[in-house]
DNA sequence: TTCAATTACAACCGTTCAGTTGGAAATGAC
DNA sequence: GTCATTTCCAACTGAACGGTTGTAATTGAA
């Protein structure tokens, strides 16, 4: 028979993202890979080489998958709502970009930023949250992103924290993740108004005295209101 | 020289927290431990039993710090806010707690809720939170609860993304604390202010319409205001 | 002083792991 | 058909790992 490589590879890197889902990179098995795959676990030095390529390449394909998969919509802060609500959907969906987040958060060395196309895509949602926020600046459309995405991100993976917090109450599973999608779009929603409204604030600030003010001053708006 | 059992068992717990938090259950090494200790590896299991026992020790030990360290303050949906900047705070100087509440929903399975004394605490702070939030039952103090502790055990792991979304700006890693803390502050008073009204809806809404109200018509309150 | 129990440690053990090798089977260009 | 190249795999390697053992030192109570 004829080689498919291309399909050696898509088995492997399946084989790879559930099992580095599940076990991370230190407690990932190669030998679990490969039999899953059912494909020679020399394949995966020969296409993928270590471990921790591996590792990477799997990173690299599922989070452009979900990159391209969660557009972002509509107008106004409603919209930032509406966006965290549509990648709390696909990362439920998904099942394993959560795990996959949090290892790489805890497993590797903060010095990833290596991957421009990444940083380029996170670069343009930014901006895009801007256009969608008047006035306000990258580093709080950062902030807001961040916040959402650390939401999303972590519920899965805290999952076990809910037997203490919410515990084994009348609420199915489906039912705690309708109501937390919900909790999660009106408070974005907020977040983004809010920012907007401390951008407003800064921008009157700065313009009346125009130097020198103290950051501190400005942040407190958000406080206050 | 006598011998000083306990000082040997602190110094095995401390460096079984630090290597824990680094590198999680499988990639912690018993051996490293045992040398950052300087104990005899031999130790770890007469006192603590395999691995996996002395990740449940530290986990224990750690996060009871933690529960008895930061109380709950004031009155009102504030006290809400301020409790999760105290929370923020702790893990900040913490350092650790936040890595190893990720390692452990990671890689223990979801059948970790048999630590009666944490389910306790936990009990007690959605009781802590009710007293504060009249109306709120315990499902969405919970919630409430489960939110804040997401987001400030989410951000220092997630430190890697910074990179990406936050840029190489002007603001120092200790200025994004400071500006991170405010929005975790207000967002958490604005979802117990919520959790408030949403709660006083449905009370109302039950009152007029006495049974069979479907869930989602007092959800969308939250949604609509 | 005796002695059972405890603490300590170096050396060890069986297993598992990431990564390699040598060679067989298949491919495609000529 | 020839032959260089690529795909594939079973078997291998050397190191590292979690966990144990045999034994010596120390303790405290009898």
């Amino acid at each position: 028979m004829a080689w498919d490589t291309e399909r050696t590879k898509r088995l492997l890197l399946d084989a790879a993202t559930t099992e580095f889902s599940e076990h991370g990179l230190a407690g990932a098995r190669i030998d679990r890979i490969a039999a899953a795959a059912g494909v020679n676990k020399e394949r995966i030095y020969q296409y993928f080489g270590r471990k921790d390529d591996l590792f990477a390449a799997v990173l690299a394909h599922r989070l452009r998958g979900s990159m391209d998969e969660v557009p972002m919509l509509g107008a106004g802060p409603g919209a930032v709502g509406d966006y965290a609500g549509r990648l709390f959907d696909h990362h439920l969906a998904d099942g394993v970009i959560p795990r996959l987040v949090f290892w790489e958060g805890l497993e590797r060395g903060p010095a990833t930023a290596a991957d421009a196309a990444r940083a380029a895509y996170h670069d343009e949602k930014v901006e895009r949250f801007r256009e969608l926020l008047p006035g306000v600046d990258r580093a709080a459309a950062g902030e807001l992103l961040l916040t959402i995405v650390s939401l999303v991100n972590a519920w899965p993976v805290l999952g076990h924290l809910d037997a203490f917090l919410i515990g084994g109450g009348s609420a199915g599973a489906g039912d705690r993740a309708v109501r937390r999608r919900a909790v999660l779009v009106e408070s974005a929603t907020a977040l983004a108004r809010d920012a907007i409204a401390v951008a407003a604030a800064a921008a009157e600030n700065a313009a009346s005295t125009p130097r020198g003010v103290p950051a501190a001053s400005v942040r407190r708006v958000s406080e206050v209101q």
